[in-house]
RNA sequence: GGUCCCGUAGCUCAGCUGGAUAGAGCAACUGACUUCUAAUCAGUAGGUCUCAGGUUCGAAUCCUGACGGGAUCACCA
């Protein structure tokens, strides 16, 4: 975007000129409220003139019409306006809009901002290796990827990472019902995706665990458990329950040799990294294809199997600083009570680490890798108190990059049932869910019929964009801190505030243009549009939105929401569509009419195809 | 129990740095395709913005307190 002010400065600064004259006070720029004038009334920008009563010492009304006044002399941009109640509407001139549009209409990068010289890193994603992805990561996956298209749009160099658990007692689970009941079986063997193969294994090893435990329940020694170390008025089924993580680390042998597989890998066994590396080998591959049928990628792996043991430096440093203390058992804590955190464990009394230590480990070696100023995590807000932890830490070490840690956290995806639990078998799995956007987007065409001259290939790469971005934009509208509910039974929704909504605008408006053909190239060349000077209040609508966007995107690198970047494409759309409906294009009434609707179409194109792609949503030709 | 987040139409969600009559979509009902793609448009109906106080010229929005839902408070990650 060009460094031109925004008009609602110039109408502030104006104001508080205004004010100074003729009431002879100063006032702080805030406290001009400049808004969106709302539909029902005439004109683009909008005063609140009652806060200026107590200075003026007049009526509302009568603030309106001497601000009004002076506006229209002193802003060349601002043409006329009205007074309602407390309310000063302001008309912005045509030539205003007409010369924005000239200067956007052929930008394709209509939005972006220039270089700010800062670079920040976005982490997301990070998956543990022992299971598949499923619906909460693809929330995840789309708030990190948008959140970095919009901070990329704002003028940030961005650095995509993600954080991997590729070790600990959940990989050795995979690996131990595979080493025990695969007979050598792999993913090439059975036709499975890889990552869903390993995930079989893990759910293979908590079913041959939980009949291990079942039968030792009945057992004597368990039954002699449940009676001397029950509480006084719990039942049998409740007490094991509770029981369960006990009996996995101090009575279960399929427990025993999982932990004795950690032990091994710990130490470096050949054998055992080797079975690691193969079955993470398979696991990665599998996340692969799903982020790439996302729309995902990273710049940086990190895996915790290199960064677990990272941070004792930092437990030094904190300790020489005075920041940690250290327990006589030797274990290091911190106390945060005064910044309402309490105290907190960072090294265990064995001197190994915990898992904020890592992380503090961790945010310095990005810093050292990459030198960025900011860090986002994007973290599901179950968290939220250790990021309130680690940040607290890192500012009080002085680590440079410490005030520009970020936590995007977000609620979790809930099913109209409840929470998905793995046990109940009810998590929604990230491929099959892509899978079934895309046959439902395929459904949803073969009734429609509009797809029937094009080739196959074309016809399915038109078909997964129109699903992905149903999904995507499903999730992607709703502000990120908020649980929302998915129901996967209901088929998601291709009509109305949707992914497709806005990729049908942009599909008409390029049905538009190609109808034009050699013309419209010349027509969008063509200066005579800017004859056109009977602006109706839908078009002038229409460029006052397109100004707006650039300013939103800054709104929303500030606040990490790609949420108000949906709703602004959805808006925008919107008002297409009904422009669509009401104003020939291509027949309009003169040559200049027709010339000044089509840059105002090029101009809507570029800007909805740019927003949704910084939702990780791509525009199709037609659909 | 402490801390944090959420509560807006039957459902899914906007709006929350205080401003005009609280907005969309879905579902229901009505109408518009010989005219640039009807995945569209226009309309009807649907609200005690959880409740009670407070601040203010003005509160869905800010403050306090209830109520309801969720998360978290491990030498787990």
């Amino acid at each position: 975007m060009s460094i031109t002010v925004h008009i609602t400065n110039i109408i502030q600064e104006n104001v508080i000129k205004a004010i100074q004259q003729l009431y002879g006070e100063t006032i702080a720029l805030e406290q001009v409220q400049v808004g969106a004038t709302r539909k029902e009334f005439e004109g683009n920008y909008t005063i609140v003139t009652f806060p200026f009563t107590k200075i003026a010492k007049k009526k509302p009304e009568e603030i309106g019409e001497e601000l009004g006044a002076y506006l229209v002399t002193q802003v060349d941009e601002i043409q006329a306006f009205n007074v309602i109640k407390g309310f000063l509407n302001l008309v912005v001139s045509n030539g205003f809009w007409m010369d924005f549009l000239e200067r956007i209409h052929h930008r394709t990068d209509y939005g972006q901002h220039p270089a700010n010289g800062e670079k920040v890193m976005v982490e997301f994603s990070s998956p543990n290796t022992n299971k598949p992805l499923h619906l909460g990561h693809i929330r995840n996956n789309l708030l990190g990827w948008s959140c970095s298209k919009i901070l990329e749009a704002a003028g940030y160099e961005v650095v995509r990472v993600q954080v991997v658990n590729d070790r600990g007692i959940a990989i050795c689970k995979s690996m131990l019902a595979w080493q025990k009941f695969g007979a050598g079986a792999t993913p090439e063997s059975t036709g499975i995706k890889s990552d869903h193969f390993v995930g079989d294994y893990y759910v293979l090893f908590e079913k041959k665990f939980q009949e291990e435990f079942k039968n030792w329940q009945q057992s004597v020694a368990g039954q002699q458990v449940f009676q001397s170390r029950k509480k006084s008025d719990q039942d049998e089924t409740t007490f094991f329950k509770e029981f369960k993580n006990l009996y996995f680390n101090e009575y279960s042998a399929l427990g025993a040799e999982a932990r004795a597989m950690l032990r091994q890998w710990e130490a470096g066994d050949a054998a055992t990294v080797a079975l690691w590396r193969t079955m993470n080998g398979w696991v990665y591959h599998g996340f692969e294809e799903t982020y790439h049928k996302l729309g995902v990628s990273f710049d940086k792996y990190y895996y915790e199997s290199n960064t677990y043991l990272l941070g004792k430096d930092i437990i030094e440093d904190g300790l020489a600083q005075g920041i940690f203390y250290k327990k006589p058992d030797g274990s290091v804590w911190v106390d945060l009570t005064d910044a309402k955190l309490d105290h907190k464990v960072v090294l265990r009394s064995d001197g190994t680490s915990v898992y904020i230590t890592q992380d503090l480990g961790t945010a310095r070696l990005r810093y050292e890798d990459f030198g960025v100023s900011r860090m986002v995590y994007v973290v599901a807000d179950e968290q939220n108190y250790h990021f309130q932890v680690l940040f607290e830490i890192l500012k009080r070490l002085g680590e440079p990059y410490a005030a520009g840690l970020h936590h995007l956290s977000y609620g979790m995806v809930d099913l109209p049932t409840g929470k998905m639990k793995s046990r109940e078998g009810t998590v929604v799995d990230a491929d099959d869910l892509i899978a079934e956007v895309i046959a439902e987007a395929r459904a949803n065409s073969q009734e429609r019929d509009t797809l029937s001259d094009v080739s196959q290939a074309e016809r399915e790469d038109i078909l997964r964009k129109i699903g992905l971005a149903a999904l995507k934009f499903f999730i992607i509208k709703v502000h990120p801190q908020k649980r929302m509910i998915f129901d996967p039974k209901e088929s998601v929704d291709l009509q109305g505030q949707t992914g497709p909504y806005v990729q049908n605008a942009y599909v008409r408006i390029q049905s538009v243009l190609r109808k034009a053909e050699d013309s419209a190239q010349a027509l969008l060349k063509n200066p005579k549009s800017l004859e056109y000077n009977t602006l109706a209040t839908d078009e002038k609508d229409l460029i006052a939105q397109l100004y707006e966007f650039p300013g939103l995107i800054q709104e929303a690198a500030r606040t990490y929401d790609p949420s108000v970047i949906a709703a602004y494409c959805y808006t925008l759309a919107k008002s297409y569509h009904k422009f669509y409906h009401d104003f020939p294009i291509l027949k309009a009434e003169s040559e200049a009419a027709v010339a000044f609707r089509l840059k105002l179409c090029s101009a809507i194109a570029h800007t909805l195809r740019f927003g949704m792609n910084l939702l990780g949503i791509e525009m199709p030709e037609r659909m």
